[in-house]
DNA sequence: TTAACAAGGATTGTTGACAATCTACAATCA
DNA sequence: TGATTGTAGATTGTCAACAATCCTTGTTAA
């Protein structure tokens, strides 16, 4: 086949993952409003479709809902229940990496390996969003390769509201490294060195 | 304060719940398409509100969408996926339980006892989107005071997905029984039965 | 008989206009 | 001076109309 064979995403699809990778990387900041007909301008849409993804996105955990005021970006989960909701995505991850485990093809790895060379192009233009939004689409495409939309649902639904923090590590460069060791393990077919990456990776 | 107090519930809120409750005791079957004329017809409202509760619903995971097709009810999650949901939304239920422990007052076991009565009359009427409500608002009045409206979401969006069956029980009164066992040790500050009560009522 | 194509109807997606609600600020009153 | 009221502008919520897409059925060709 020499067409590409690229899934068409649809303009609501594009404009949420724009709008979430913000959202993830603190560009737009918590408690910072969404206008809808500024993102309508924004986006070349009428406000209906903007609509859509700022109720998707509400629903994600991204935004915070207010009747006939409007919505505004999310604080994300502190404390205990941030505990708990990590705990929550790592049992969702590492049934993910059991089920598809001896299962994924060289196209998974060349796909992986893609995001990752897409996440290390945005370490060295220090594009937060561009890494918020590779970090999130490698563990979702773990999670999505393991075959349960529900899981894959939900999983997302509390990724957003974790948010992840880099402060961590040292350099951007860090970030790329950690997520590279967890695809060499799951290549290697090592299933110890691919559950403590992963997990140390989930904080 | 002589006048009600009770809060106004927007017009989307209200045809979310009825459709929710028809989708979670199976009057509207797995499978079914909803059309937004229809039940724009049928609530009285325009396309616009109809099309965002059934995206409300359908990021929920009630509702299955698929572009320039439509919604139709989701089917509820199986097997190991269903095993995995259950044990995270015990995890959900009993931080609630440690969170709001001892700090319950009269008033909350008032509303609580409410919602058993209404259960009380939906199980005599046999009415199952009536039951499946109660058995809702009942676990989710429980989350909703712990305060978390992150865990709050996340919880819904997994019990909509698991979908309680009743064909374990005997007769609809065991359905309000097993219920009122978990308020009455709750408000016994008994935390052992409370657990035991509601971990056998998530299965 | 089966597969491919065309047409009509059903339904969703989008748009722009109007109605409803909220917020911020100024003016007035006690 | 602080509280209350009124007004204007910003923004969301809803509506009806039109455009786009899909599904179903019938027809035709191999």
């Amino acid at each position: 086949m020499s067409l590409s064979s690229q899934p068409v995403r649809s303009v609501r699809e594009q404009i949420a993952d724009q709008l979430r990778n913000e959202i993830l990387s603190d560009q737009l900041p918590p408690n910072a409003p969404l206008r809808e007909a500024k993102l309508a301008e924004r986006f070349g849409t009428s406000r209906g479709p903007i609509r859509d993804v700022l109720l998707q996105l509400t629903q994600e955990g991204a935004l915070i809902y207010k009747p006939n005021v409007g919505v505004r970006v999310g604080t994300p989960t502190v404390n205990e229940d941030r505990e708990l909701l990590i705990s929550l995505r790592r049992q969702i991850e590492v049934r993910a990496l059991d089920t598809i485990w001896g299962h994924l093809e060289d196209e998974d790895f060349r796909a992986m390996r893609e995001i990752l060379d897409g996440m290390d192009r945005a370490c060295e233009k220090k594009d937060m969003a561009a890494i918020a939004g590779s970090d999130m689409a490698l563990h979702r495409y773990l999670i999505h390769r393991a075959g349960s939309a529900d899981l894959e649902a939900i999983w997302l639904s509390i990724a957003v509201r974790i948010r992840m923090t880099y402060s961590r590590l040292k350099t951007f460069k860090d970030i790329w490294s950690e997520h590279v060791a967890i695809v060499d393990a799951i290549q290697a077919l090592d299933k110890t060195a691919a559950l403590e990456a992963l997990e140390a990776n989930i904080v």
